[in-house]
RNA sequence: GCGCCUCUAGCUCAACGGCAGAGCAACGGACUCUUAAUCCGCAGGUUCCGGGUUCGAAUCCCGGGGGGCGCACCA
């Protein structure tokens, strides 16, 4: 099969998938060619690796110059650069854990070698074995006895100095992104040291980690328009997960009292630098918990995000910093929605009323909302952005929250909190609504929304009510944005630099 | 979806109506202590694509494509 051929002929902006630097590659397939000639493999299979950089770093600090430990080490890694001294040749070989020098004596070293060194190229995978030494200069190195290739680079990396700039390639070709930026390494780095951070944290906190469907006959659990795909099998159609609560709070029903799952949602809808198509998201449900313990939960997920990818709890974003130090500031929507406006909105008000406020600041709203969605919008676009350190808003209205218990004391308003930071939502949590008869009606009420026309109202979902009504206890769930809580620690403003490979369009087109 | 910006050598960027260039990388050469090595030499282009204006277009205009940012929608 040939996967190139179809991308083949006029791509835009350099991106060729054949390379447009065709002299380049050739002059890299001679020399692989010549190796194979003198009976070197290119690819060989295996290679024994005895140290890493960081480790003859580590072991050989503070060495002096031209020192010789009578160590033997065997490195690998990428050729980062080379300087050739005619005979002699300077090479830094760049892995995993960092980069060492290798300084060959091209004198000392059999004919294969000396060979396999003459085809060495910049990006190509190399591997040596020598006496660790220092230069005298005072640079640790090996000074290798044998050399191999490992994997021949028969495609040129971008500039050593000025890395890869075009942002077009950075995502099409994230490989070569993190080997000639430094720094796309170290966000990802943070990304998975915080996924790994959360992991251990439900781990420590007793919860177990689940696998709900991502292909789903009806996607629920949030409000949103879902992608669609075929089930050839079952000859049906089927919705890729936007959330994967439902199934999730099946589980806690079935007995799973502490659950957790972190994967990927997806949703039909706007691509911008805080919204990617297919985003991960930590959804958490506890048994005999409510919002309350959902906070508390927040806090110290976050925190313990924070201090094992980064070792920090401040982080500037664009102008801003953002302290991440517990406890954070709890406080209830409707209250901050009055110290705007100057009086007391609530979603049992008069809709004119409510409506007549929106209009004031300037809002466009939509004439199926009603009173509560009126508040709740009030709230997203006015006060929302102007939040910065974290903030968790609570008390949200019943009418945005179809699947949230209602408070005790007002049956409008739903026991939910948002965990605002930056101006920006990162968690949503809420007591569970638990109650059979009262989620069925919940959906009724979005279903109809649906007839109104509403793309994002929320599916009824029969099963969902028929689990509900094998009992589902007291439970407390949050959903954390991944994504957006990687941006804050990695200090970068677009989604796109916090996800490997990003949505995009092909690279060839369809004829114009 | 709308607006603004952008696309030039493998990479990073100049040239902005008048000969398409530099640095790095490559290639040939010198060099046994460099580390953005240095020095000498040489080569490398569908200026994203298609039209148009012009004596002349990378440059101006129109259309298309990719990407970025902003707005709208959303988390």
């Amino acid at each position: 099969m040939d996967r190139e051929a179809g991308a083949a002929a006029g791509s835009p902006s350099g991106t060729d998938p054949q390379g447009g630097s065709e002299a380049l590659r050739q002059e890299r397939l001679a020399k692989r060619d010549r190796l194979r000639t003198r009976g070197v493999d290119p690819y060989p299979a295996r290679f024994d690796r005895t140290a890493t950089a960081a480790e003859l770093h580590e072991r050989h600090a503070g060495l002096a110059p031209d020192t010789r430990t009578g160590e033997i080490a065997a490195v690998a890694g990428r050729i980062a650069a080379i300087r050739g001294h005619g005979q002699l040749v300077f090479a830094t070989l760049q892995d995993a854990s960092g980069a060492v020098q290798l300084l060959v004596q091209r004198t000392g070293l059999a004919d294969a070698a000396a060979a396999v060194v003459e085809s060495w190229d910049l990006g190509d995978w190399v591997g040596a074995v020598g006496e660790v030494v220092t230069s005298r200069r005072g640079e640790l190195s090996v000074e290798p006895s044998e050399v191999m290739m490992l994997s021949k680079a028969v495609r040129p990396l971008p500039d050593k100095w000025h890395g890869l700039n075009d942002p077009d390639t950075r995502y099409r070709q994230r490989e070569v992104d993190l080997v000639a930026n430094r720094d796309t390494r170290r966000v990802f780095d943070i990304r998975f040291a915080a996924v790994a951070a959360l992991r251990r944290a439900m781990e420590a906190e007793g919860f177990v980690e689940v696998e709900t469907p991502i292909l789903q006959p009806q996607a629920g659990g949030a409000l949103a328009r879902p992608f669609f795909t075929h089930a050839n099998a079952l000859d049906i159609d089927l919705s890729l997960r936007i959330a994967p609560e439902l199934y999730l709070k099946r589980l806690v029903v079935g007995g799973y009292e502490r659950v957790f799952e972190i994967g990927r949602n997806f949703r039909n809808e706007g691509v911008d630098t805080r919204h990617s198509p297919e985003f991960t998201a930590l959804e958490a449900y506890q048994a005999f918990a409510d919002f309350r313990d959902g906070m508390d939960l927040t806090e110290r997920l976050l925190v313990a995000a924070a201090d094992a990818a980064t070792g920090r709890r401040t982080f500037t974003s664009g102008e801003r910093v953002v302290d991440l130090t517990p406890p954070w500031p709890r406080v209830d929507l409707l209250d901050e929605v009055e110290a705007l406006v100057g009086r007391r909105l609530h979603p049992g008000d008069p809709r004119a009323d409510v409506a007549a406020v929106c209009a004031e600041l300037g809002m466009e709203v939509q004439p199926e909302w009603g009173s509560g969605k009126l508040i709740f919008e009030l709230y997203d676009a006015v006060l929302l952005p102007h939040i910065t350190r974290p903030t968790f808003v609570c008390g949200f209205p019943v009418e945005v929250s179809p699947l949230s218990r209602h408070s005790a004391d007002d049956p409008a308003i739903a026991d939910r909190f948002e965990l605002v930071i930056d101006g920006r939502e990162f968690v949503n949590g809420y007591s569970e609504l638990n109650v059979p008869e009262e989620q069925e009606a919940r959906f009724r009420a979005e279903i109809a929304a649906a007839a109104r026309g509403d793309l994002e109202a929320h599916p009824g979902d029969l099963a969902f009510v028929r689990a509900l009504e094998y009992g589902l206890p007291p439970t407390s769930g949050i959903g954390i944005g991944i994504d957006r809580l990687v941006m804050l620690l990695a200090e970068v403003s677009s989604i796109r630099d916090v996800i490997l490979f990003p949505m995009l369009r092909p690279e060839a087109g369809p004829p114009a």
